[in-house]
DNA sequence: GATGAATGAGGCTTCATTCAT
DNA sequence: TATGAATGAAGCCTCATTCAT
């Protein structure tokens, strides 16, 4: 279902598509061309016509996902004003963790997933995962220090640190989650946070 | 034939020791049996002779490594009766933060990395992760519990749950940590997770 | 649809003249289509709209080559009457042994690359080769031809036969050139060649 | 037909016999690593167990073509000392001859081949085909003084630059040989050359 | 316990060429 | 004239594994 502005021809965004599914599913490594490929409907040649190698199209695939994730999950929930910032964090935490158990906790978070992988030999990935979760981060920390404001968060705890161990503990829970195949660890864990979040 | 006791079967031993390091460094899929057995020094057949595959090496790395880490490092530190829990898991973490300050952030948890990269695809090494990680949230909430009761930590969430998003906390700073090359990451999120532990 | 007087299509020149450089300097197999297309700022689809194929392209490039070998170094130094003959061949072959030099041994001479690589293989360059080489040894005869009715050669072997030996050891001398990296090799090799042509 | 020093593995020999071949007729580019496999009858994953690369297969097969050609061709007939220099000299060359006319002047001299295709590209390739080419002119360096000494060649060009051009002559004979498809053109030049050498 | 040799499937990438516009 | 997109075959190489000794 093309975007209104889809500008991009069609194999490129099949093959950016493609790779976003199976790179969180599969990761970089395990994630075949062949199997791009064929999810994408795709040639081979075609492809790299598109694209100059496998790394480009994740590189592609990261970006999309990033301007994805921030243009259709973050932004719009934070951006709600007429939700208290409490409320506009629990919104946002609901609906990941609702997105994992739709998934059956199988797929992790791609940008986790090729950070472990990866980032220590395809450094155009390491540069990239920091900014988005330097990004990720800051979203979180605006609606953390509104909060403070207003007394519903504790204020002994700085709001870049909150959002960084908020961060931290999402990334780490969507792993434990998909070990114990067990939805019911993030919501646990995204209600436990938020309860160390508030003065007791 | 090694026997139950055999520590160390020479090659066995080796291949062993070979694989936990590369498979915190490189990863599952990228690290390559013959990268194994060069840093080895073992020659294929021989693998063959004492593992019947990749994939059973590498359970058995995950259990030494698994073994390692609870006697050598959870269990020693928590165990110290003349420090107060508290203390007790501060110097746990602290000695996990030296730990990644001074392998430069370049590795992650072996088991974090064969979660992401694996646990869907190989359901052994799935297992064994989530006992693992069971293993390791049982003892922090065990020091967690005994700071509660003795009023150190905050009493309104339960140590199961606090120890859970501690230990995703862990598994995701490290995440972070590696991704921003920023060894401070590490010590900044021990240090304000400790801080929302305590009632403020 | 370009006349046969058309000196400059644009497009198609840049594209012979690209060839000729690639030819000389990596050979044919290794010179792909794209890195002509590349070199000659020329889009695929237009390049196939000038030339049938690789080999057609080629082919007209050796055709460029050969004019511009004849009209540009040859017949302008064998046909100054000012000269002796002796003297002719010896700028002739001076002005072979500056190029190289000034090429840093680098490239070989187009027709020796592409004799060697594909004369077995494809019959359009080894006629167009050979008749090259004929042309060639034609124009060299005829100066040590001239050469020998005024005694500056020897006469006892025959100007055609000379300058079939001559025209083969400046292919292989470039060649020796070349392996050995030591444009000294030409010089030397001239020089040697101009005392066996004349009589002790 | 394995000599019966042949201490190799059958496979290692065979490729490196098929190589020969192939690299001779076809050359290095146009020599796709399928055709060596097929005339061999080797599998791919067993000759990468053999040779790192195809580079690595070229440099063995010219080091066994160097070592065939001095220790079956050139040392045997210039060491003939029943022979005048002249008469070994003359000897060596007809066997080359008829070598080029017995394979309808399909092949050429591998190492030339081999020298204009990729001496700038692969410097180990070139570094060998230095050294060939210069313990080549040294055997004919050697043959050329004595005759010399004996007053069969003349004396006003030195060994040395003699057996230079006479190397670069018959490198250059073989492609011109090659390109015309006539034989002849080998006895030609080297009777021709012969003359030269010879005081009139 | 250990060896060298062999295997087949698959990895990523490039080739020269053609299509529709 | 020129374009962007697509094609299928082939390129070189690596994978985890097995065989015979």
């Amino acid at each position: 279902m093309p975007t209104t502005t889809d500008t991009t021809s069609g194999s490129r965004q099949k093959l950016i598509e493609a790779t976003i599914e199976l790179m969180s599913s599969r990761g970089f490594e395990a994630m075949g061309i062949n199997s791009i490929l064929e999810a994408a409907g795709v040639s081979k040649s075609n492809f790299y016509y598109h694209f100059k190698s496998k790394e480009d199209l994740c590189l592609a695939a990261l970006d999309a996902m990033s301007d994805m994730f921030f243009t259709q999950m973050l932004d719009p929930v934070l951006s709600i004003k007429t939700l208290s910032p409490r409320k506009r964090l629990e919104k946002l935490l609901k609906g990941m963790a609702d997105m994992m158990e739709s998934e059956c906790c199988n797929k992790g978070c791609p940008f986790v997933n090729l950070a472990t992988e990866t980032s220590d030999f395809i450094p155009a990935f390491r540069e990239r995962i920091s900014q988005y979760f330097e990004r990720y981060q800051q979203g979180l920390a605006e609606v953390i220090q509104e909060g403070i404001q207003l007394g519903e968060f504790r204020s002994d705890v700085s709001a870049k640190l909150a959002a960084q161990v908020l961060l931290a503990s999402l990334n780490g829970t969507i792993v434990l989650t998909k070990v114990h195949k067990r939805p019911q660890v993030m919501k646990e864990n995204i209600k436990a946070f938020l309860a160390l979040l508030t003065a007791p």
